[in-house]
DNA sequence: CACGCTTGCTAAATATATCAAGCATAATAT
DNA sequence: ATATTATGCTTGATATATTTAGCAAGCGTG
C-alpha cells in the first residue's frame, strides 16, 4: 500500500493560510509587523509565509492571530502544534463544535460569510 | 497598589511541575525518554525541571503531557504559552453559539471566505 | 575492594528560530 | 527622467532549543 502523505512542505500549510489572511486584510509584511508591535518581524513573516520555517513559536502565532482576528487555536493547529484529536481536547473539552474552520465569527459577520459563500458557489455553476 | 507578580524564574513553575509530577510516577530521567519514544532525551528534561529552558516546545510539552497524563493544555498553560484571558479565550470563547453553519468547506472556498472575511473587517475599520 | 549499573547532571555540538540589514523591483512622486 | 518610497525577499548573524557524549556519585553484589 501506497502510504505517502500529501507530503506538505512542512510549514506551507500554516504558511499560504498566514498569506491569504494577510492579502485580505491588504496588509503590507511591514504594516503586520508594525501591527505586532513588532513582534514579528516582516522577514520572519516571509519566510514563514514561504514555508522555510518549521516551529514558529506561540509566541509569535499568538501575535498574528490577534493582528488577523482568527483564533490562536486555529493558528496552532496550522501549525502543526494540535493535531485533530488535540483539538478535541483544546477546544471541545468546553463544549465547541470543532467542525468549523472558520472561527470566532460575530452573527453579522457569520451571515455575510454565508451569503457570500452562497454568491460564489452559485457562480461556479455557470 | 503592590502589583508584584510572583517573578517566577523563567522556567521554573514548569520545572519544578514536571519533576514532582515525574517524581510522583517515580520515574527516572531515562525512564521518561523511553517513555516519550525518544522525543524528549534525559538530559533535555533535566534542564526543563532545573529552569534552565525558557521555551519548551510545543512537541515536548506535548510528548510530557502524555506520559504523565496531563493536560496538554494545562502544560501549555505553566509554559507560560496560554496567559489565563487566553485561556479563557482558548476554552470559552464559543460560549456564543457553539452552531458554526458554514461547514464543509472546500480548501478553495475556505481561502475565498477568509479572504473575504479579512475584507469586511478591514472595511468596518473605515 | 572491584565491578557493573543506575541516576542526575553538565559540556560540547548541532539545529533551528528570529532579527537587522540590505537587495531588487515596482510604484509613485518630483 | 530621476529621486523616493514601498514591497517582497534573501542573507548573515545571534540566540536558544535539543541532542549526544560523558562525568561523578551512589548502590548493590560477588
Amino acid at each position: 500500500m501506497n502510504n505517502e502523505q500529501p507530503v506538505d512542505p512542512p510549514g506551507k500549510n500554516i504558511g499560504l493560510y498566514l498569506k491569504s489572511l494577510r492579502e485580505g486584510m491588504q496588509m503590507s509584511l511591514r504594516a503586520v509587523e508594525e501591527a505586532t508591535d513588532k513582534n514579528v518581524s516582516n522577514a520572519y513573516l516571509s519566510q514563514l509565509e514561504n514555508g522555510k520555517i518549521a516551529k514558529p513559536s506561540p509566541h509569535i502565532l499568538h501575535a498574528l492571530a490577534e493582528v488577523f482576528g482568527v483564533d490562536y487555536s486555529k493558528l496552532m493547529e496550522k501549525a502543526g502544534y494540535i493535531s485533530t484529536s488535540n483539538k478535541k481536547n483544546f477546544d471541545d473539552k468546553h463544549g465547541r463544535a470543532a467542525t468549523c474552520a472558520i472561527e470566532n465569527l460575530t452573527q453579522e459577520e457569520e451571515n455575510e460569510l454565508l451569503e457570500y459563500l452562497a454568491f460564489i458557489r452559485n457562480k461556479r455553476k455557470g
